[in-house]
DNA sequence: GGCTCCCGGGG
DNA sequence: GTGTACGGGAGCC
C-alpha cells in the first residue's frame, strides 16, 4: 500500500476522533466540507491498530510548517517505537479586562504579525472562565500554529491596554502535550493508528496515531540500564583539553553487556576488554554497543558535563559521527551551567545530577565525588588505581594499561549500580510529576514542585501564574521573615546525641492550615479566621477557611496518598517499588515549603512561607518544653529538629518520649527519630559568639564524620588546609583530645614556617574561565595565567591554573595577585607560610578549636596557654 | 560594600 | 527552542 494512503487514512481518523471529543460549538466551526461517509469512516478507525507502550521521551519537529510530536516509547513487548502525533497545537492565555472581552477577541481573531515573507495568524481563540490565584476570571485561549509563534505574538499582546495579563507563554511544547494529553512517562498509555514507514535512516518503527491516550496505571518494569564511563589521556593532571587528547578507554556495564574498549593492545585474558585500532574506531564501537544492546537508559556519572562532551568534541575533532540517538540527530548539549546532554530517543541519566541536587541532602558526604557516593550508597568504592599515571602509562608500558581497564570498568559498574538503586526513585517522581526521566533527573526541588502545580492545575481549572521578571526577583530576594526556631547550642563536645525531626511538618502545615498564595488574607475571612502565630512586628495574617486553595488541596493529597502507602506496606510487608513511591511523596511534599519562598517561584508567597515557619516554631516550642520536662538536655535545635544528649538516660528512654510527643500531635504531624551519635562538636559561627546554628559536626556509630556548615573546603583549597581539618576532626571526635589536635596544628604551623611542608600541599587551583583578555579584575589566576601566556605555555578557557603564593621579600603590602607564582617557578621553600597559615590553615580549623577555648591568636603562638589546660 | 569570578563533577 | 536558572565564598575595586 502506498504510504500517502495511510497519512490519509490518519488523517481521516483524527479528524473523527477530534469531532467525537469537542463540544457543538467547536465542531460547528471547525467542520469543514469534507466528503466521506459516517460508515467509511468507522471502517477506517475500526481497522486501525491499537499500539500500547510506555513513554520514555518526548519530543518535536517541524513538518510542513506544522509541530509533530515524536513520543519515543517501549512497547509492552520490549521494543522501542516513535509515536508521531500532528493534532496538538500550542497556545497560551490571554486575560482581557472585563469590559474588553469581546474587543480582544476580535482583535486576537484579526492580527495579523510579519515574520520574514510570511504572516503569522492566529488559529483560534476560545473563552473560558477560570480561577486565577483565587479570583474568577474570563480568559482567553489563543491558538497558534507554531510553537515559535508563541513569544511573537506575546510580546505584542502584551502592550495592549486592553488586557491585564498574559500567561502560560513559556511552557515548553513537548512538555505541553504531556501534560495537556495527561499522558505519564513510564506509565501505559495507547495510541489508535498505524506503522508507517520510518522517515529517518535510524530504523526505529514510526506509528502515526490519531489518537493517543493514558491507558492504565500499569508502568514500565525493569528499565534496561547501559552504564558508561570514559577514561582519557591527560597529561596535564587536572587540565583537560578535550581538543587534543584522545579517549584512552571506554567501558560499558549493563546486566549482560560488561566490556572496555581500548585501543592500545596488551597481552590479556580478560576477555571484557576489546581492542581496536584508534580512537575513531572505540567511538565507533561504542555507539555499535549501545545500538545493539538497545538499552532504555544510557547512564554516566557527571556525563553531562563531561564524559558526553568529551566524546562530542573528540568525534568532531577526528572528524566522524557520534550518532546515539533514534533519528541520527546530534546529542543536544546545553551549555550554561545547567548544562545536560540529550539524546533524542534514549533516555540519557546523568546520575550524578540526582545526587548532588536532591539525594546529597540526606546524605553524608559532603561532596559527590563517585569514589564517596558510592562508598555511602553501595559500600563499595573506585579501584585503587593513580589516574594521574593513565598518561604515562598509556605512552611508554602496557604492562600497567590492564589494571585501568579494571579501574575504568569498576567506573562503569559503580554508575550502573547506582542508577539502578535511584531509578525507583526516579520512575516514581517521573510518574507524579509527569514529566520524562531526563527531565526529572536534572531538576532541583523547587522545578519539581513547579511542573507538579503546572501539571496539575487544570483539573481544578486554575491558570498558572507567570514566571517573575528580574525585578520582582530581586525585590523578593530582599524579603525576609522569620525562619525556624532555633535552640542555640553552646559550643562544645557532647555524647550520646539523639536526633529527632519533623520531617512533615511543614506540608502537613500547608495542608492542616490552608496555607497558600490563593487563600492568604481573604476577604470572606477576615476578623472569622483564626490569626497566624506571626511575630510581634508582622501585620496579622490569616487563611481562608470557606475555600480550599488549590496548592494545600495538592499537599494534602500527596500526604494522604503517601499515609495510605504507608499503610499498605505495613500491610504487606517490604515492598521496593512502594518505598520508593512513598520516597517520592515525601520529597515532593516537603518541597513546598521551600518553593513557597524560592524567589524565581511561578506561586511564590512570602506570607505563605512566613506562616509555615511561623506555626512551625509553635510546634517545635511545644517539643522543646516537653523534652526539658522530660529531664533530657537539650543541646540544639533547628526548625523542625532536636538534638538530645541522653545525659544518663538510654536510647530506649528517647524513644519513649517521642512515641509519648507522637501521640499528642495533630493529624499526619509526627515526630521521627533520625539518629543516635556516639558524640558531636557544635560550634560557633564566629569566633567569640555563643552558639550558631547549624555547625557541627556529628560522628556516626559508623565511625564516619558528618559535617554540617563548616566553611566548605574546595577543590581549590590546598592539600595542607583539607588535610588539617580531616585530622583535627577526627583527633577531636575519635580520640576526644582537642589538646592533641591543637599540637598537631601548631605543629603543622611550625612545619609551615620552617618550609618543611611539599610544594604539592600548598599548590592552589583555579579554572580559567573564560579568555584571558576579557577577565576585568585580575585575581591571582588570572595574573598567573598572564604569565602563563607571556612565557609561550599556551592556555585557553577551561584551563587549569596551578599557582603558588610565595614570600614576597621586598615588599609585604603587595596585592595577593602579586605573590602568585606558577609552581615552577618557586623552589620548596619559596611559599609564603604566614599567608597558608592565615588564609588556608588557620579558617579550615578555627571554629572548631574556638569551641575549646583555643582562638587563633593562641595557635599562632607558640606556647599553650596554661589557664586552658583547666578548661577540661 | 558591591561587583566579579569561581566552584560543583569528570581525567 | 512557548527555555534556563543556583548559592556561597574569596578577592578585587
Amino acid at each position: 500500500m502506498h504510504p500517502k494512503y495511510h497519512l490519509l487514512k490518519i488523517f481521516w481518523a483524527s479528524l473523527f476522533i477530534k469531532l467525537c471529543n469537542c463540544n457543538t460549538q467547536y465542531t460547528c466551526a471547525r467542520t469543514p466540507n469534507l466528503y466521506i461517509t459516517p460508515a467509511a469512516l468507522w471502517q477506517i478507525i475500526s481497522a486501525m491498530q491499537t499500539l500500547k507502550f510506555y513513554p520514555l521521551d518526548v519530543t518535536y519537529r517541524i513538518e510542513n510548517s506544522l509541530p509533530v510530536i515524536h513520543l519515543f516509547a517501549k512497547t509492552i513487548d520490549g521494543r522501542h517505537v516513535c509515536i508521531i502525533d500532528d493534532t496538538f497545537r500550542p497556545y497560551f492565555w490571554v486575560i482581557p479586562k472585563y469590559e474588553n472581552i469581546m474587543e480582544v477577541k476580535g482583535k486576537l481573531q484579526r492580527l495579523e504579525i510579519p515574520k520574514g515573507e510570511q504572516v503569522v495568524k492566529v488559529a483560534k481563540v476560545e473563552q473560558h472562565e477560570k480561577n486565577f490565584l483565587g479570583e474568577a476570571i474570563v480568559a482567553l485561549k489563543v491558538f497558534l500554529n507554531l510553537p515559535s509563534d508563541v513569544p511573537l505574538l506575546r510580546d505584542i499582546v502584551r502592550q495592549w491596554d486592553m488586557v491585564t495579563s498574559i500567561n502560560e507563554y513559556d511552557i515548553l511544547f513537548a512538555r505541553r502535550y504531556l501534560i495537556d494529553k495527561k499522558i505519564i512517562p513510564l506509565s501505559l498509555t495507547e495510541a489508535k493508528g498505524e506503522f508507517i514507514e520510518s522517515q529517518d535512516s535510524s530504523g526505529i518503527p514510526c506509528f502515526k496515531a490519531a489518537e493517543v491516550k493514558p491507558s492504565s496505571e500499569h508502568s514500565a518494569q525493569d528499565l534496561k540500564i547501559l552504564a558508561f564511563d570514559i577514561e582519557t589521556y591527560n597529561p596535564l593532571g587536572k587540565h583537560v583539553v578535550a581538543e587534543k587528547h584522545p579517549i584512552v578507554m571506554l567501558a560499558l556495564y549493563g546486566d549482560t553487556l560488561k566490556k572496555v574498549i581500548t585501543w592500545k593492545k596488551f597481552r590479556t585474558d580478560d576477555e571484557s576488554i576489546e581492542f581496536v585500532d584508534s580512537e575513531a574506531q572505540l567511538i565507533d564501537r561504542f555507539v555499535h554497543h549501545v545500538k545493539s544492546y538497545a538499552p532504555d537508559i544510557l547512564a554516566g556519572y557527571y556525563s553531562d558535563g563531561f564524559d558526553l562532551p568529551y566524546l562530542m568534541a573528540r568525534a568532531k575533532a577526528l572528524g566522524i559521527r557520534l550518532d546515539l540517538g533514534m533519528d541520527s540527530s546530534e546529542i543536544d548539549l546545553d551549555k550554561g551551567m545547567n548544562r545536560s546532554a540529550r539524546i533524542t530517543g534514549l533516555t540519557h541519566i546523568d546520575i550524578f545530577r540526582y545526587i548532588a541536587k536532591i539525594l546529597g541532602r540526606t546524605m553524608e558526604a559532603e561532596s559527590f565525588t563517585l569514589q564517596k557516593v558510592a562508598l555511602e550508597l553501595l559500600g563499595e568504592g573506585k579501584h585503587a588505581a593513580n589516574i594521574e599515571q593513565l598518561a604515562s602509562a598509556w605512552d611508554d608500558g602496557t604492562d600497567k594499561l590492564e589494571a585501568f581497564c579494571q579501574y575504568n570498568l569498576q567506573d562503569a559498574l559503580l554508575t550502573f549500580k547506582l542508577t539502578q538503586k535511584m531509578l525507583p526513585n526516579l520512575s516514581e517522581m517521573v510518574k507524579i510529576v509527569g514529566l520524562p526521566l531526563h527531565d526529572i533527573n536534572r531538576m532541583g526541588y523547587s522545578q519539581l514542585v513547579e511542573w507538579y502545580l503546572l501539571a496539575r492545575s487544570s483539573e481544578f481549572n486554575e491558570l498558572n501564574p507567570n514566571k517573575p521578571d528580574d525585578s520582582t526577583i530581586d525585590f523578593r530576594r530582599q524579603m525576609s521573615y522569620t525562619g525556624g526556631f532555633v535552640y542555640e547550642p553552646e559550643p562544645g563536645l557532647y555524647n550520646d546525641i539523639i536526633v529527632f525531626d519533623f520531617r512533615s511538618l511543614y506540608p502537613s502545615l500547608i495542608s492542616s492550615h490552608n496555607i497558600s498564595p490563593a487563600t492568604v488574607r481573604c476577604d470572606c475571612c477576615e476578623g472569622l479566621a483564626k490569626l497566624t502565630p506571626l511575630d510581634g512586628k508582622r501585620k496579622a495574617t490569616w487563611f481562608c477557611t470557606r475555600r480550599k486553595g488549590f496548592i494545600p488541596a495538592i499537599i494534602e493529597e500527596l500526604i494522604t496518598r503517601r499515609l495510605r502507602l504507608k499503610a499498605a506496606l505495613a500491610a504487606s510487608g517490604k515492598s521496593p517499588f512502594l518505598e520508593a513511591q512513598s520516597n517520592s511523596l515525601k520529597l515532593l511534599a516537603n518541597a513546598f515549603y521551600g518553593y513557597l519562598g524560592f524567589p524565581y517561584a511561578r506561586w511564590y508567597s512570602m506570607e505563605s512561607a512566613e506562616a509555615t515557619t511561623a506555626w512551625g516554631r509553635f510546634y517545635i516550642q511545644q517539643v522543646i518544653g516537653k523534652a526539658a520536662q522530660a529531664g533530657f538536655k537539650v543541646i540544639y535545635s533547628d526548625t523542625d529538629s532536636v538534638f538530645l544528649a541522653l545525659d544518663g538516660r538510654t536510647k530506649e528512654d528517647a524513644l519513649q518520649f517521642c512515641a509519648a510527643v507522637n501521640i499528642e500531635l495533630p493529624g499526619v504531624m509526627e515526630l521521627e527519630f533520625e539518629g543516635y551519635y556516639p558524640a558531636g562538636i557544635f560550634v560557633s559561627a564566629k569566633a567569640g559568639d555563643i552558639g550558631a546554628k547549624k555547625r557541627y559536626a556529628l560522628l556516626s556509630e559508623k565511625g564516619s564524620i558528618k559535617i554540617k556548615g563548616f566553611e566548605a573546603i574546595r577543590k581549590n583549597s590546598s592539600l595542607i588546609a583539607r588535610e588539617v581539618q580531616e585530622t583535627v576532626l577526627n583527633i577531636i571526635l575519635k580520640d576526644r583530645n582537642p589538646a592533641e589536635a591543637v599540637r598537631y596544628v601548631k605543629a603543622v604551623i611550625k612545619d609551615l614556617k620552617d618550609k618543611k611542608v611539599p610544594i604539592e600541599k600548598v599548590i592552589l587551583n583555579t579554572q580559567l574561565q573564560k579568555r584571558i583578555d576579557t577577565y576585568e579584575s585580575v585575581s591571582p589566576h588570572v595574573a598567573v595565567a598572564q604569565k602563563m601566556l607571556a612565557a609561550g605555555i599556551s592556555i585557553r578557557p577551561g584551563s587549569n591554573i596551578q599557582f603558588v603564593i610565595a614570600e614576597d621579600t621586598h615588599n609585604s603590602k603587595e596585592k595577593l595577585r602579586d605573590k602568585a607564582r606558577l609552581p615552577d617557578e618557586v623552589n620548596e621553600k619559596d611559599y609564603d607560610a604566614d599567608y597558608y597559615i592565615r588564609h588556608q590553615v588557620i579558617p579550615s580549623i578555627e571554629r572548631i578549636l574556638n569551641v575549646f577555648g583555643y582562638t587563633k591568636d593562641v595557635l599562632l603562638e607558640n606556647r599553650e596557654q596554661s589557664k586552658l589546660a583547666s578548661f577540661f
